[in-house]
DNA sequence: TATTGTTATACTCTATAACTATA
DNA sequence: TATAGTTATAGAGTATAACAATA
């Protein structure tokens, strides 16, 4: 009952070392990020979701009539690429896409009953795969977490 | 002395609300992992480096003699992947391949004197820039964010 | 002239798969 | 047969630039 068998050499897999790295506090944030984010993917892509269409979904429900230019704003991405995830999240019967009385070259985005019951249902599994990955935190400690790195988002913006 | 000119109209940016995506800690993450990231390209970019060559750099600096796959490995890429990187900091000098005596497929990466003291620049403009971006956090709370974004990783491991 | 959304295109980064040379 | 590294190729995601319609 060996557990080191005769044939099958043991993989002498050294531990690598990342000591200069960890050093950096952003490379700990990072590390987090990449965990989560990994993590997430898998939930998101169970309906075919990427985050960036998930933020744009949340992001319009949060906001009746929401443009396209001010969506791409919020999301930091280009009004270009917007389109692509409002044509997805469109054909999906997601948002539907209005045209505004006042001013005929926009679009007033707004989330369907379909989406609404979509997103309800993806808050419920992120909720819980936050649970997961949030688990060796108390209640207070992630609400220190997510201060802090309030804290840190601030010193990036222009306004500091 | 108006500073709302006749002309100009004042642009109706409506602040756009992400209540939703806030209530998720994995946003308020993000944010300020994009927020570090950006800081960080400026300066990278300014070494002609992306963030993965430099990690590489700072990880064959702390494994003399590593091999390419557990350089990928430590990396989270795919060895072809690595070349790529490998090659890169090879062709300018940083780092050499050298042969295995035992092993003649695998090459034992080792970084050169203008490496480190590449590397060593490096982690100076990277410690004034986290200094910048942490400047809202005193020392011991940045300690406790490693921690707790620490302990955020460790659940992501297959260990948990 | 400026702005909104669109299209076409290119770029960056990474993965997949097939290959070579060793083991 | 398996492994280390390589190559060729493709894919995902995004940006840039030129454009049409409208302001």
């Amino acid at each position: 009952m060996n557990k080191r068998q005769t044939g099958a050499r043991p993989i002498p897999r050294r531990a690598i070392s990342d000591t200069t790295l960890r050093r950096f506090t952003g490379y700990n944030l990072k590390l987090a990020f990449t965990a989560l984010s990994d993590d997430l993917h898998g939930i998101l892509g169970g309906h075919q979701l990427r985050l960036t269409t998930f933020s744009a979904l949340a992001l319009i429900a949060d906001n009746a009539d929401i443009a396209q230019g001010e969506l791409a704003q919020a999301l930091r991405i280009e009004r270009s690429s917007a389109v692509v995830v409002v044509d997805d999240l469109e054909d999906r019967e997601l948002i539907t896409r209005n045209r505004v009385p006042g001013d005929r070259r926009s679009y007033a985005l707004r989330i369907t009953l379909k989406g609404r019951r979509l997103l309800s249902r993806l808050e419920k599994e992120i909720g819980a795969h936050e649970a997961r990955m949030f688990r060796n935190l108390t209640a207070s400690e992630r609400a220190i977490l997510i201060d802090l790195l309030n804290r840190v988002e601030a010193a990036g913006d222009p306004a500091g």
